[in-house]
DNA sequence: GTTTTCATGTAACCCGTTACATGATTCA
DNA sequence: TGAATCATGTAACGGGTTACATGAAAAC
């Protein structure tokens, strides 16, 4: 048993620790709330809560406006609410302290900063900080490469290649400036909206 | 059996069109030569090697300088190298040529244009434009999903998306680029190079 | 009343990695 | 001579999708 998918774990209780929700839902909410984020199969989803329930994390319960939830009937099949458990919710607050390498992998980091209104400030800037120096890594590497193979690549690999640094370069930037706020304290952190709006906290801010 | 990637068949068959080699330089030109992309472990590679050797695409032969190339034991390992057949020619060719959606897929892209050297104008164009065109849809679906949601998030999702956003729209533009630089004429063609100019970024770059 | 959309689920498969096993060659 | 690197392979697993099956509720 046990699909542990790490990202999609994650989301989930973290979608969950909002309210409780239904797996058809949920899954529509990972692809629009939760962003960008890959949208996962309900081949996918509905195993994986099957195990956080056995996990403990959530309970199944019937849908409580659902005709069928009181019916005393075997087999019929309700829309099934899951809520997260204490356990589940104690678990989820494990996973958002943990600062290790894996959180600033690609996929991990996307969650992790998604869910960065529910993480405490110090944690926020070693996730940040630890996703640049990766990015750095990665860039290093990239002109190193470039560097020995300059002359034997052509121009579409090349440029290639250029394209791909700028946009990674352009991430530590994006990085620089969000860990530049962070440290002015200007972070929203957790649980305060700071109002997406009118309110203060970001001059810069305009989108809309 | 069979391990069928696409991407990676794909790989092997245009580094093999340049010359022959061996598994294991193969696998590093793919993270060098072939960019950015992503390492295939040995795991992957030589399984495929095998059945591409199955398809008729390729052929084992003993490294010439091997000593043990000509020794008639069995059981010893020689360095195999490998050649692409002309029936393996063929079918890369076919490849090349193909413009289907699977060409504007993340990763496809990817190899489709680091082959462009070797691909007719007309099929860049088809491909360049189906990526822009893909990016496009999803920017209005990730706009959409946005005002449909906004008042909903918290300034962290909310910089995340605007981030994600901002990174299709910042590629839509290179397409856009590349785009004009082929109407003009002045895509660099099958074995044509061009000047690697704009970059230039760092004339202190030696380590040759 | 039939078509959509909502909603849950499973089995088969796919593409890939990890960990391991083996051995040859190069180099300090 | 022993360690690092080159080189080839395989079995077990991981994390995911596709295609399918089922059925209720809503919309037309």
């Amino acid at each position: 048993m046990s699909r542990r998918s790490g990202v999609l774990e994650f989301a989930v209780l973290g979608l969950l620790r909002e309210s409780p929700m239904h797996g058809y839902e949920l899954r529509k909410r990972l692809n629009t709330s939760l962003g960008v984020f890959r949208a996962f199969s309900y081949g996918t989803l509905y195993p994986c809560l099957k195990t956080l329930v056995a996990q403990g994390w959530l309970t199944e319960e019937a849908a409580p406006e659902d005709p069928l939830a009181t019916a005393p009937l075997g087999g019929r099949r309700a829309k099934i609410v899951y809520r997260l458990t204490p356990e589940g919710k104690e678990h989820f607050e494990d996973l958002l302290a943990q600062t290790g390498p894996d959180a600033w992998e690609d996929e991990q980091f996307g969650v992790r900063f998604a869910f960065f209104g529910h993480t405490e400030r110090d944690v926020r800037m070693r996730v940040l900080e630890g996703r640049r120096s990766r990015l750095e890594e990665r860039l290093e590497r990239m002109r190193a490469s470039l560097a020995r193979t300059r002359e034997r690549l052509d121009d579409y690999t090349l440029e290639l290649q250029r394209h791909g640094m700028e946009s990674v370069e352009r991430e530590v930037r994006w990085l620089n400036e969000l860990i530049e706020t962070e440290r002015a304290g200007r972070g929203r952190a957790k649980g305060r909206p700071a109002e997406t709006g009118r309110d203060d906290t970001d001059p810069s801010d305009t989108t809309k």
